[in-house]
DNA sequence: TGTACATCAGTGAACGCGCGTTCACTGATGTAC
DNA sequence: TGTACATCAGTGAACGCGCGTTCACTGATGTAC
């Protein structure tokens, strides 16, 4: 017989590679594929992941799992991928690039100088719009969860809420000038993240009813925004 | 030289244990501790977790870890918990409960009843200490973190701010009983999940102003329930 | 008040397992002449 | 249009490590007579 099993081959220090578990993580991609098979392997990757997510939650996520299910080996995802939280990263990414998409026809300053009935109409239609996004996506809300509470992942989020932030704070600042700016980034913040809490009640009690929701919150949004027009 | 070494113990079958990791793990606590040594043995351990969900996160928090930090070794942690996800249900119970010790007081018909700015005021005033509770928690925000983050401690949150609905349901229906009931507990519980979210914004962003952002939420929920009461 | 015994609390050492990661390698795709 | 060669994409097999968990055991505390 002929090599059945490869010698060993030589290690020089295991231990330089793992961290001490302190650093952060590394959540940049590495190679980018070039070939269209690297491509649908980097995507399956993608896709793969969120689908474990939703199954087996973000604590019992691991590389080696993401392959056996992708039908890959490990190297493979080594390629293109330092570790698990740079596959959540970009997934998050397009996540929240997408429903940030949903948001920039709406934040206009036509919308801001809408009466306050239309105006809260409208914010329930982007709200349930957004939603939609979240729900569509396999493995969405566990996403989005992952984002919340991987430390080294929370920025993403952040990032996200802060640049819808001053995309409204864009527009409303156009339609009303004398508006104090930190007065008004303060109220569009809360309002956003007070929205997004929405959402996730959603996601978790599937008891409650998205559109009696949508129009509570919106109400409420709108009438702190007319406040703030008139101050 | 006598036994350095014990023979290796027969080990039945070391599958029938582990879980095939789709069912939810053990959340209850185990042998209650009765000597004081126990109480105080228990007590680190809740400690130490806290601690070490601060400086490494819940993905690389582990039994073992905890013994370490807490000087015990692992047999003495199972004795009282079956599992890491026992030790932060404790902890979330316990944080929970915290918080809502704060909001009985203030969940009262008097309240209710005041005129909207007053009761902005005691909206925003309620906030703040209830925020002070988490922050005065070695970890506190991490707990928070992690009852989002774990599928099976998602109900501790769920039902803590259920809890907290039904409360302040409760000291409004009586001060207004003529209100839709389901409407009237749509609109609190999404004022709880926003108010909710502020705080975890004031946590994540320490460049927010506490005091601003309790009064604008404050503001938002006040108006809200103001149109309720006449409804 | 003393002692025998039961229960409580915690130890030391080991286990099997899956994880992250890397190695030398093969096969597929693209490209220069 | 064909071919030699470089680069890209992915494999098979192994590693060291820490984790969850359990064993038989020792020492401390409480209690019945």
């Amino acid at each position: 017989m002929t090599l059945a099993t490869r010698p060993r081959p030589a290690r020089k220090n295991a231990d330089d590679s793992r961290s001490s578990g302190l650093e952060p993580p590394e959540l940049a991609t590495k190679k980018a594929p070039t070939q269209l098979r690297a491509v649908e392997t980097f995507e399956r990757i993608l896709s793969t992941c969120s689908e474990l997510l939703a199954e087996v939650g973000i604590e019992r996520l691991s590389t080696n799992l993401i392959c056996r299910r992708a039908g890959i080996t490990p190297p493979a995802l080594y390629q293109y991928f330092p570790n698990k939280y740079a596959i959540l990263h970009e997934l998050g990414r397009r996540m929240m690039w997408r429903q940030n998409e949903h948001l920039t026809p709406w934040a206009q300053v036509a919308t801001m100088r809408l009466p306050e009935t239309e105006f809260a109409d409208s914010v329930a239609q982007v709200f349930l719009s957004t939603l939609h996004v979240t729900e569509d996506t396999a493995g969405g809300v566990w996403v989005m969860r992952a984002l919340r509470a991987v430390p080294s992942l929370q920025h993403v989020r952040m990032a996200s809420h802060e640049a819808v932030t001053n995309l409204v704070l864009a527009a409303f600042q156009d339609s009303y000038p004398a508006v104090d700016v930190a007065q008004a980034r303060l109220t569009i913040r809360l309002a956003i993240d007070a929205l997004y809490a929405a959402q996730e009640l959603l996601v978790d009690d599937p008891q409650q009813d998205p559109e009696a929701v949508a129009r509570v919150m919106s109400e409420m949004v709108a009438a702190q925004f007319v406040k703030l027009r008139a101050s």
